[in-house]
DNA sequence: TCAATCATGAGTGACTCACTCAGGATTCCA
DNA sequence: TGGAATCCTGAGTGAGTCACTCATGATTGA
């Protein structure tokens, strides 16, 4: 039950570029240097991230990948349902599944649910923003 | 972020053995057949859900497996633990990790805290037992 | 024209997962 | 006492995934 690297990488990303967030798109090697993530490996994931439409890029020279919104309005949820594909615990809680034929009888279907309606409520409404400044706050365990 | 199947296939066999509970142990063939799942496989994980102390089980003929316990004292956050090995989202947050160089300075851990922490709540309270009966409420979403 | 950057797709080694296989040990019962 | 039923143990394996790397092209600014 991990993350892949790939969230982590990508919200690290993420955090720098909302940090230095100056209207000129930042080039990924800057990025990939300061975080100490390999560039080719973050140049997929950043791809991703385009396509989803949560940074865009500007080609050539000077170019760079920019927030397409402000660091305020993107939600780590919906962050980190691009980067993993898919936060369902199981494939029969997932977004795209069809309800699987024993539900009335299932056990563990339940189980999935809680859990997936739990991550959503914890990070459903944590921005990019708050991550980025360090101002969310350890809720327990000290 | 996917659950392995053992999470999946150790609940229901323990579900189905909650919901026949006799006193008497029940054989894992019959766990298994009534379940549609690989014998084999199910020994791996009644093998680890016995070490953990979940379960006890009796050999030679008219052996099998039973509950150390009442179903209702049997948390399916212990279960889960067990299973995974670990419910951490994420290496920097498992419980046997040492605590990381980077902590104050690090933008995912509050997340994947976070998560770890909401994951727990949900199922921290879950019993066996209820699930066993269907009980536990879609308390979301519909 | 050249350097800097994004864009795309293929390849790869290590690892994990979900099993299977083979054989042994223990217990009950006829 | 023998054999069937069961748990116990460890090794093997094929498919898939992960975290990259490699190679090459397209676009843009100076």
């Amino acid at each position: 039950m991990r993350l892949s690297a790939r969230s982590e990488y990508g919200l690290r990303a993420l955090a720098a570029l909302a940090g230095r967030e100056a209207a000129e798109p930042v080039p990924l090697r800057q990025l990939a240097q300061s975080e100490g993530l390999s560039e080719q490996f973050l140049e997929q994931i950043f791809m991703e991230l385009r396509k989803a439409g949560f940074v865009s890029s500007t080609r050539g020279a000077h170019g760079g990948y920019s927030l397409t919104r402000p660091a305020e309005e993107i939600l780590i949820f919906d962050l980190l349902e691009t980067l993993e594909g898919d936060l369902a615990p199981y494939e029969c809680v997932a977004t795209d599944q069809p309800e699987c034929m024993q539900v009335p009888f299932c056990v563990t279907r339940q189980v999935w649910l809680k859990l997936r309606e739990s991550m959503q409520q914890a990070i459903g409404t944590m921005t990019l923003a708050e991550i980025a400044a360090g101002r969310t706050w350890e809720t327990a365990s000290r």
